[in-house]
DNA sequence: TATCATGGTCACCGAGTGGTGACAAGCTGG
DNA sequence: CCAGCTTGTCACCACTCGGTGACCATGATA
């Protein structure tokens, strides 16, 4: 071939993310990443020392997570004024972003059901996304004695998740149909009033 | 052995079972099943012609899915009135119950990431479920117009399912730590409050 | 030109998978 | 008693998996 090793890491690398963001991670074994890198497997072991090594290089390399700056833009546009406003805001940048990175959501499916050390590693970066976003709505607006913030958050964040991994193969989920937009206004408008009603409210 | 084929189906379902409930759907292969039975897995396909019809016996033969009654219990004792205390309680109820079935769970992070024909099936159940809840609570009351109960509902159902799935893995979310009962009750908290505020509100 | 490390190819291993054909053990009816 | 059906056992197939050792090809250096 090229004789060409950083270029040859690089394709296999490469291959891990479309074999990953096309066929999920399963099969995602060191015989399919060199078959669709076009390369021989035994540089998977000689290059990166097995699989369980090259899929946290893969892991260190990418940004899988948006960061919370990245998620808010510009500031000025987002015109949000109380807490609600913002965490509303928030949520529905992180849903929008999340649904264009199929690579971060064959990712959250992975986390769901394997414990591994890459997945754990990349558990952590989330988490710190997580706490990341909770740190920047309390700037904004120190959050109310008598509400949980966090715990309401985990819950609709999670809803999002969850809806966001779920539709990709099934299209309905509790009567509402998610393979058109119209699904997906209502879960942002049941967002919003919740976030509004509920984080908002002075009782 | 037994020379008895009744029994011995009998006995290849519950390996199915056992197998789905400790170790995943993962590995759920026809060695494994007649490995975990003690039977030829000749037989498995002598019985049930492959392992696809075997699943599909399998779905059809458990009670994966509480019925909305059977998650409601002895109505008398619930005391709720408005919608939103009967919606916070067939929640709490539904978390409770789902934590106990952890084959359902199984079934559920198998929805989740392969379009079997199996999980279709199951998924279908599901629905009827779902849809099923709905009635009852608009059976108790019915929804005000200027609220999207159903959308609201699958936020708040899908969050519980999620956080259910993956604190099975890894037991912290968004700062929550769920391997105490403090975690769970800060997001049973928090669905109550979210119930109550956003469903029973007058806006 | 001869040496030698580097990058790449190929053949192979053991284990495990889904799937099948041939055959033995046991019961039932004639 | 024997024929025939059912139930179960065993050996085998082709294939894929992760993993490894031996070898070839290239290019720089002495």
């Amino acid at each position: 071939m090229a004789r060409d090793k950083e270029e040859t890491k690089a394709r296999i690398l490469a291959a891990v993310g479309k074999l990953l963001a096309e066929a999920g991670f399963k099969g995602l074994g060191v015989n399919a990443i060199a078959r669709e890198a076009g390369v021989d497997k035994v540089l998977i072991y000689r290059y990166f020392e097995g699989l369980p090594l090259l899929l946290q290089c893969f892991a260190k390399e990418g940004d899988y997570w948006p960061t919370v700056d990245e998620l808010v833009g510009d500031e000025s546009v987002a015109k949000a004024e109380t807490l609600a406003d913002w965490m509303a805001y928030l949520l529905s940048r992180f849903s929008d972003n999340l649904q264009g990175r199929p690579m971060t959501q064959e990712i959250l499916r992975w986390e769901l059901l394997e414990g591994n050390a890459l997945t754990r590693e990349l558990a952590d970066v989330r988490d710190k996304f997580d706490l990341d976003s909770l740190k920047f709505l309390e700037e904004k607006q120190s959050f109310p004695p008598d509400k949980d913030i966090p715990a309401i958050s985990a819950v609709l964040v999670a809803g999002v998740v969850y809806l966001m991994l779920r539709t990709k193969s099934s299209s309905t989920f509790m009567g509402i149909d998610f393979s058109s937009p119209a699904g997906w206004q209502r879960i942002q408008a049941a967002l919003d009033s919740i976030v509004q009603l509920t984080v908002d409210g002075d009782n």
